[in-house]
DNA sequence: TTGAAAGCGTTACCAG
DNA sequence: CTGGTAACGCTTTCAA
């Protein structure tokens, strides 16, 4: 790699001193017009750049923001991600990102990796295995800002996520309405509170409508097409299997969609289902599905600006909620 | 944000030279064992980490590498992503990703983004804009280290591709056994390398088969949701429409596939289809879609091995190609 | 208007 | 075995 141009480089070539040229490029008082003149030529014409190495060692300040995600090869965090980079870029900050592989252990590395790199500022969704919070306290020990977004916990810092009790509410709403009288629940982990909120939204609806409520239909196991798929099975084996199911994460909602079709039954005549995911595959599965639709952009983009509030001297801990609304499709009944 | 200790700081505590804590911490001889073991239980009750920033000032190396993506967004680039830097941390490495929205401009700046940041190596996935490669080339003159990988374009540097011309005249063929005589091709822009192989496959079978070619089943069209849609509309208002259609990006086979079930078209008896697209989508349509699967995980993997040798010194310019097979599904026939 | 020097954190080299 | 110092690229303060 060939050595990039330093101004001391220009300093030379000009006969200069170092501190001179660093005046003229910065702008700054100082600089006989013809001098910076001359200076700004040269460094154009060598192409020079600035050393953001040497800029944080002298600043302490690195200009790079660090961001954890479980699964980038899933669409609804990838597509997070992508606005939280643009964000970044266009403020001029790098956007380190980091794949937990929604292992605990491996997010504990990750924070680890980004803290060596000394990030400015870090972004997290949590891994669904993750129960201990002491690798995201410390960051607060340490005075660095962090952000926990789609999937949270209430730590104590900034947080973005989407209205998970409502919108699971007015899910099963559509589903009792629609006639279903035996509404099975498909979650991830029991303590991940995305999980958590989005039951407590479909037990409100429940009690709200003076429904019976089946722990039996009631089924949180680990995220993962495996356990989606025989969680459903189990639930259409059982003697009084479900007629909707309500799905609290993209990758059980197909799981459990593929299961049904599996048995031969009919979407939604036989059983509804309404899934939490993205755009594309609901709109491609047939019949295409009902679905929570999330803003993904919006959230990207206050993640970001919350990041950045906090690097900029802003301590105030804010709670936002990005409002996720039905989009009702062939999955459930939309002729209602 | 609370400044991290330093070698300085250690050696203050302690009453002794800088350069003694250096080498006590890098496990260098030169120090007393008493002294060493001192030294470093100071360095980790303190919390002590390296500051690479000062590493990359002292040595001129950063430990960093960029990725350049069309659309994060988007599983196919994002699941690349995900095993790139899974690699780049396995060795170290830090992985600066950038989304060019599938502009050309915003490519540039991306490039332009990452060399401020002094990376060591950058993979590039070329939006369906790009025609002038100088901002690639400039990075050969530099001696900066590039990979160019799915999208690519023979600029003299390594590459990691699918097997395009092949996995496409695979397809075709496919479609031809199932009694396909009109056979459409979509793909993305005509300057794009991915597109000119993927069509040149197709065109391939079709003269193996002795079928006649009809330029109007051929639609190069930009990369896009609505294009897709429109082109495949237009197709089928023909008044010899196809009667199978080889979508030559995920995006062009979900529409195309939309456009073709909202004129009550049945796939496959009125029109078959084949993408190259991504494992979920084409599990959940209905029918389910034969497409060109392709191992994202071994592109990723592949690119960042690449990108490693480079930067290790090997110059051996390198073409990978990663093979792609048909998965048949139910929207051509299953049953031959 | 310009130059000289110190400092950011680290390492390498040379002296003691 | 240990200390001092220069160097990496840049900015800032002080002096000329």
């Amino acid at each position: 790699m060939k050595k990039s141009i330093s101004q001391r480089d220009i300093a030379k070539a000009l006969n200069v001193n170092v501190s001179t040229v660093s005046r003229a490029l910065k702008g700054q008082p100082g600089v006989s017009d013809e001098l910076r003149e001359e200076i700004i030529r040269l460094a154009e014409t060598k192409g020079y750049r600035p050393n953001p190495f040497a800029m944080s060692l002298r600043y302490d300040t690195t200009h790079t923001i660090g961001v954890v995600v479980p699964d980038m090869s899933f669409n609804h965090y990838a597509h997070i991600v992508k606005w939280i980079e643009a964000e970044a870029r266009k403020k001029g900050y790098m956007c380190v990102v980091t794949d937990s592989g929604d292992k605990y252990n491996s997010e504990v590395e990750c924070i680890e990796h980004l803290l060596n790199m000394r990030v400015e500022g870090i972004a997290v969704c949590l891994s669904q295995e993750t129960v201990d919070y002491t690798h995201l306290k410390q960051l607060k020990d340490r005075n660095i800002p962090l952000v926990l977004f789609d999937r949270i916990v209430d730590i104590g810092c900034s947080m973005v996520s989407a209205n998970d009790v409502d919108s699971a509410r007015q899910a099963t709403l559509h589903l009792i309405e629609g006639g279903a009288h035996r509404i099975a629940f498909l979650g991830g982990p029991n303590q991940m509170k995305q999980t958590i909120d989005r039951k407590h939204g479909y037990l409100e609806a429940l009690r709200e409508r003076g429904m019976v409520i089946r722990k039996e239909l009631v089924r949180c196991s680990p995220v993962s097409f495996n356990s989606g798929l025989s969680d459903t099975l189990e639930l259409l084996n059982m003697k009084n299997p479900p007629d909707a199911i309500l799905a609290a994460h993209g990758l059980l909602a197909i799981s459990a969609f593929q299961a049904i079709v599996s048995r031969g039954l009919c979407i939604p005549k036989d059983v509804a289902i309404i899934g939490f995911m993205s755009d594309w595959v609901s709109t491609m599965s047939y019949p295409p599905m009902t679905f929570v639709k999330q803003n993904l952009k919006e959230i990207g983009c206050k993640v970001f600006k919350l990041l950045f509030n906090q690097m900029e001297g802003d301590e105030s801990v804010i709670n936002v909620t990005i409002n996720a609304r039905l989009n009702v499709r062939e999955s459930t009944w939309n002729n209602l």
